[in-house]
DNA sequence: GTTGATAGTTTGATTATCAAAATACTTGAG
DNA sequence: CTCAAGTATTTTGATAATCAAACTATCAAC
């Protein structure tokens, strides 16, 4: 590897322990302290939007549908959620923000907001299109599948 | 919100989740299926330099010096990790990886590698440059602990 | 030597997670 | 119409990660 990706490395995962210790601390405040980054990210899941189901949700978010049941008891407690059940399909429950959810909503909407706009702040354009670029061939790369058949090859 | 930087969010948010998601599948192989995503994270900052203590460990993680402990105990007995008690001071432990540990260690830096090389695969010298440059930014202004203090005007 | 600091471990509690079992409901075949 | 198979969710039991606080052992320094 030459010294370039090395270093490239290395400060992509500071980068990425950064961001993830920062959010982690950053979001929970003391209008929210009652709950906790996870709790935040199911809010997040849910959204604003149309009502969703637990499935949708479960799937979105990458865990089982048992674990985001366990994780939403909490929420629904604490008054951040409300779940109804589907009159069309009864098996069906639909979960939505209550207002003190959909407060919480915009507040991890604001970090990132207030993140982005701080990181670029001091960029150019053109390491502003060097970034971007890099971040979609990240995810195209990612999205593909094709990290396990180039491990193959190390 | 400028359009750009809602752009940026997303595909930051979608990176994300996909970089920890695949790694924490990619990197557990056939070979080192009796560990976790989170042991491979030890055995990552536990690192094949000078024989470390388990408070530097414990501080590099961000995480206790209990949880630490706790989390090395099984590395120890699956044979990746090896404690020994300092002579000098009797009350440090340094720790290193074995045999096992440091193949493992490799595995995973391998993993990075490969990533690394998708991502840059077609950016040209100046792109390179610019993101090299611009993650430094990041990462400086990460440090500085600015986030906070950004967050409050929110 | 006694006392206060330091390094690490242990403990008890909480939370996230999964797989599998259980519950409640729907759908389709006959 | 009913019963079997399938689906949505919840519950349960187990494991792992985490923290704070209590504990043990050692060091340093007075």
């Amino acid at each position: 590897m030459n010294n370039k990706h090395g270093a490239l490395n290395e400060v992509l995962v500071e980068l990425f322990n950064h961001v993830l210790d920062t959010e982690s601390k950053a979001v929970i405040t003391e209008e929210f302290k009652d709950i906790s980054n996870n709790d935040m990210h199911i809010i997040e899941a849910i959204g604003i939007r149309e009502p969703r189901n637990v499935s949708q949700i479960a799937k979105s978010m990458n865990v089982t549908v048992g674990t985001l049941t366990v994780n939403m008891n909490s929420l629904e407690k604490k008054g951040y959620i409300l779940r109804e059940r589907s009159t069309a399909d009864k098996r069906v429950v639909f979960v939505t923000l209550t207002e003190k959810g959909r407060k919480a909503f915009f507040h991890h909407r604001d970090f990132h907001k207030a993140m982005i706009r701080a990181a670029v702040k001091d960029l150019d354009q053109d390491e502003m299109n060097a970034l971007m670029n890099c971040l979609v061939k990240l995810n195209v790369f990612f999205k593909s599948g094709k990290v396990e058949r180039d491990m193959q090859s190390e």
